[in-house]
DNA sequence: CCATTTTAGTTTCGTTTGAAACTGTTGCAA
DNA sequence: TTGCAACAGTTTCAAACGAAACTAAAATGG
């Protein structure tokens, strides 16, 4: 592991005056943070276009994302299918149960796998709500131009993979699995 | 395991016609859940990081992070550094003054502002946090080529300026404030 | 001046979260 | 079989969150 110098360019105030000096840190070029307010400002204002037209959280629409197309599937594929852990799929099947967005048999075969299976309503939710989110990510991406566009998708691979490796637990559910198949 | 779905190629909204045949979303092409994805992962290992070795969290992180050269600010020049809300900040620096951090005093000018500064202590880790910090971001960032992370810079700076617009609150908090001074 | 508005920061309230414990089911192995 | 580990999903509990209400101190302005 490199010691992690940093290079000290244009944008940088003059450090402490006594103090020794430290690898400089500033956040608004620190990459974690970066990502983490970028994420943050998006799925905010998407989050509150899902509750606004559909009163719908981000965990329901990752849901409906992946039942849109009729299937029907397990918790525990869901989960890998959206990133989310067990209980955040638990909870949202359980909201979504409430207000008519699913619908929930048993399995024959495994009495413990639930099948998942979008209600109509639901799946009127998916027909509109699609568009509107296809929407939302054009006008993001209109920011950048065709070359950026394909350049970000090959950045947000390989950072994605690596943050996967560096990471502490198992690896964030299906990631492989996710990336490899679609 | 699932049925295949039709898939089409690209995140341009095709003509819905009819019932049938909608644009496809696949989770794994779909921006803001990339994002999301990516930035958890990122900030969890991170978390996970400062927890273990600190016992701090990534809100008290964000303020040492900005009150580390030894300088001293109010709780809203705080928020506007970190794009922390009031509230979020508050409630960090409550903790701070608990474990020893952070010291307040009332401003004399306007008791209104407190001024708040690190304790030796929270200056030390500091001086420790922050080599780590960069050694996390030197490992993503190896996964791209020196070029790629020029590129990234660029993309992430547009993507947030455009995020930003689009927003619907005011834009979160110092948008321009933030990334214009620095 | 006093009344009003704005600003700084805190508190409250109801929700959401994550980790770990728990329930029920299946698979495996002696 | 029975006994136990692994698995699917749910519940619990404490921490963390966001929005809005609140307190206190300045600024405004009549």
């Amino acid at each position: 592991m490199p010691p992690a110098r940093r290079s000290r360019t244009a944008s940088t105030p003059p450090p402490a005056s006594g103090r020794m000096d430290l690898p400089a840190l500033h956040l608004t070029r620190f990459l974690p943070y970066r990502l983490s307010v970028l994420s943050n400002t998006v799925s905010h204002t998407l989050a509150k276009l899902y509750d606004k037209r559909f009163g719908i959280t981000i965990p329901e629409w990752r849901i409906i994302a992946v039942l849109g197309g009729g299937e029907t599937m397990s918790a525990g594929e869901i989960a890998q299918r959206t990133a989310m852990d067990k209980v955040q799929v638990s909870r949202a099947i359980g909201r979504m149960l409430d207000s008519g967005l699913i619908l929930r048999e048993s399995g024959d075969t495994d009495r413990r796998k639930a099948l998942l299976t979008l209600t109509p309503k639901a799946l009127a939710i998916y027909a509109e709500i699609v568009p509107l989110a296809l929407t939302y990510e054009a006008e993001v991406s209109d920011a950048l131009s065709i070359d950026e566009r394909a350049q970000l998708d090959t950045l947000l691979t390989k950072l994605q993979a690596r943050a996967d490796q560096l990471a502490v637990r198992p690896a964030p559910v299906g990631a492989q699995a996710d990336r490899a198949e679609q």
